[in-house]
DNA sequence: GTTCTTGCAAAGGCTTTGCAGTTCT
DNA sequence: AGAACTGCAAAGCCTTTGCAAGAAC
């Protein structure tokens, strides 16, 4: 069995307050949440924890962990796993869903959106009886830069 | 930077051998392989190890993740990551490419192809100047089955 | 006999968990 | 005070690697 949205399991209050960002203030969160935001996006926990780090020298690796679990639970970051099988985490909720265009020299992301690809999608699950919720669609291959080369 | 498709270090003499099976007759690969085309698909190499081990008693799980490397070098086999990070194998080259709708409640696989939104992909990295590789899509849900539940 | 292949055990990399101490309300 | 949050270290899981023994050519 498969999970992709993982709902972790929120304290009991978290669930009751509107911003889902805990049931206290925790600075740590905050600061997750504020590098996924203003970072260049498609971070790794590893990455995630080293910009933390510069905000709360003594924050710990598991502590980003949680907090990225917590932010996925509450709809405010997506996590999602390219074939290198490390997660990357992106900020959700106020941004539109993408997909990905993935280079395989230099590891760059793109973001990228086809209306019409997201339609056939849906047509190709109903054509399964298939009842989609979520989909990831990676291209792996060179971006412009790296093409040139 | 993100290596997808993993070419393994194949001994020389492997190279020049048409089957790409090895630069020597070896049990253990062929019989992974089998159970790979005859198998029921998107196993992880755990699950391979198993059915191997109904054949050859005492393979090692090493002697498994070599094989499958190898055979995906090879082009015989593909490897993908869907969403919980584990890898699965699925036997290539004779078969068509194609995507996956995954059951977030069976764990079941569904392949899928349209033609469309293939075409659509390539147009989607051309708009972004990006030469596309190699792709994935994968749409999670719930399969007729267990929507019906 | 040389080179490839294998099993075993150990190590690696990423992620989660247990626990005791700390913080928030 | 009570529940939530945190750091640290340990454990877990999947995968790879080192090495000595075995097999193929």
């Amino acid at each position: 069995m498969i999970i992709v949205i993982t709902m972790p399991k929120l304290p009991f209050k978290a669930r009751e307050k509107s911003d889902c960002l805990g049931a206290r203030r925790s600075t740590r969160r905050e600061a997750i949440l504020d590098v996924l935001t203003s970072g260049p996006g498609h971070l790794s926990a590893e990455e995630i924890h080293k910009a933390a780090l510069k905000r709360l020298p003594r924050i710990g690796i598991a502590t980003v962990y949680r907090a990225l679990k917590f932010l996925c639970g509450c709809g405010k970051a997506a996590e999602f796993i390219p074939a290198d099988g490390v997660a990357r985490y992106e900020p959700a909720g106020s941004r539109a869903h993408h997909d990905h265009l993935i280079c395989t020299s230099c590891g760059c992301f793109i973001e990228a959106v086809d209306p019409e690809i997201e339609r056939l999608q849906v047509r190709l699950a109903a054509r399964h009886r298939f009842k989609p919720s979520s989909h990831k669609l990676e291209i792996y291959g060179l971006c412009s830069n790296c093409a040139g080369k």
